[in-house]
DNA sequence: ATTGATTGCAAGTGGTAACTTGCATTATTT
DNA sequence: AAATAATGCAAGTTACCACTTGCAATCAAT
């Protein structure tokens, strides 16, 4: 299946974007790429500001974590957090550009910085929610919520930085191993 | 005292750089803002990348992490643990710059891509280390050293970014706060 | 006081990037 | 088949940026 004209701008000005920022993205190669005239991307979205806030329009969905929640949480410490690593890091992976663009053109983009905020404060006020629960139906220690939650995100975070940017392209830490390995440990300390 | 001419260019693109970017600082606005002419910093350093390559050189050294730790180590989890964080997070704070550079310039910059490597891996060794001989001195449980040393790591860097992309400028996470709650939980999970 | 190096000033060069315009061509719709 | 809209092509405009050059002014060391 075809991509619209739009799409394919759109997703070349992602690939682009990311590899070589807001500013060393021309638009003659995002046009380039996507395999269309460069007057064709200023007659869409009149200049290359409103082509990356496209990008950002289309990958800044608030997301669905919340409802993946009630859906997947059984009430197992080990089952649950597993689970919520490896949505939390595909949600993290999913949102990879503009995550990395935030972080690149921070200030440029006001939408996305408002973001970067809410998704971890989110993700915390969530994880929040769950250890209290937890804590209650004494499936764990008694612990403080909110210190667990900001551990378990903080690691999470650190985690996907430290794959996606620093050690780009080495395999060094494959996410089963994060999981089996690091995850469990932080498991243990909750039992 | 005054700073020497190279030194001035130095900072002044240190600034511009954390604020805009490699490409977004001019070599006209850092000029302007070392209080220069602009040629004066063609004539020090030969091209802007020159002066970049100075501020790395200047930023990258290969850090005292290991000495530091050598002299203060008193082999007490919480003290010594609590001291490293703050030596950490001191180390980051240093170079911020070149992290932050780093991260937006990815592959511009070969020894910085090499330095970002760098940084966590040393550290995480050295920590693993540290763990390994807690555990011979049976002063903690007995856990996997390079997964409690990652972990740690990880916070760190989690709560690093979390600070300084992330929430920048809010004081919701002050680094005594991260210590007393965050890292002592973290702590008990060994003991 | 003289000399040699450092910096300032003014003007300019070459390159490139974003964005425009007019017209021809191809798709899409009616 | 005709009309309307989307895209391509070519050429150009404007603006800015990295970097250069020649000369004057200043500062530092001898």
């Amino acid at each position: 299946m075809k991509l619209s004209t739009k799409d394919r701008i759109i997703e070349a000005t992602v690939e682009l974007v990311n590899e070589k920022g807001y500013k060393g993205a021309t638009t003659r190669e995002i046009a380039e790429r996507a395999g269309l005239n460069e007057v064709t991307l200023f007659r869409h979205f009149g200049n290359k500001k409103g082509i990356v806030e496209a990008v950002i329009q289309k990958y800044a969905f608030v997301d669905l974590l919340e409802n993946t929640f009630k859906d997947k949480v059984i009430w197992e410490v080990e089952k649950d957090l597993k689970m919520l690593v490896r949505e939390y890091q595909f949600l993290l992976e999913q949102k990879k550009t503009v995550i990395l663009l935030s972080i690149k053109e921070a200030g440029e983009f006001p939408e996305l910085d408002a973001l970067m905020k809410y998704i971890p404060q989110k993700y915390i006020e969530i994880l929040k929610n769950y250890f209290e629960k937890m804590v209650e139906k004494e499936k764990i220690k008694k612990v403080d919520p909110t210190i667990v939650a900001t551990n378990f995100v903080f690691i999470n975070f650190g985690y996907f930085l430290m794959k996606t940017r620093i050690n780009p392209g080495e395999e060094e830490y494959p996410i089963d191993n994060f999981i089996e390995k690091n995850i469990e440990f932080f498991i243990q300390s909750l039992q």
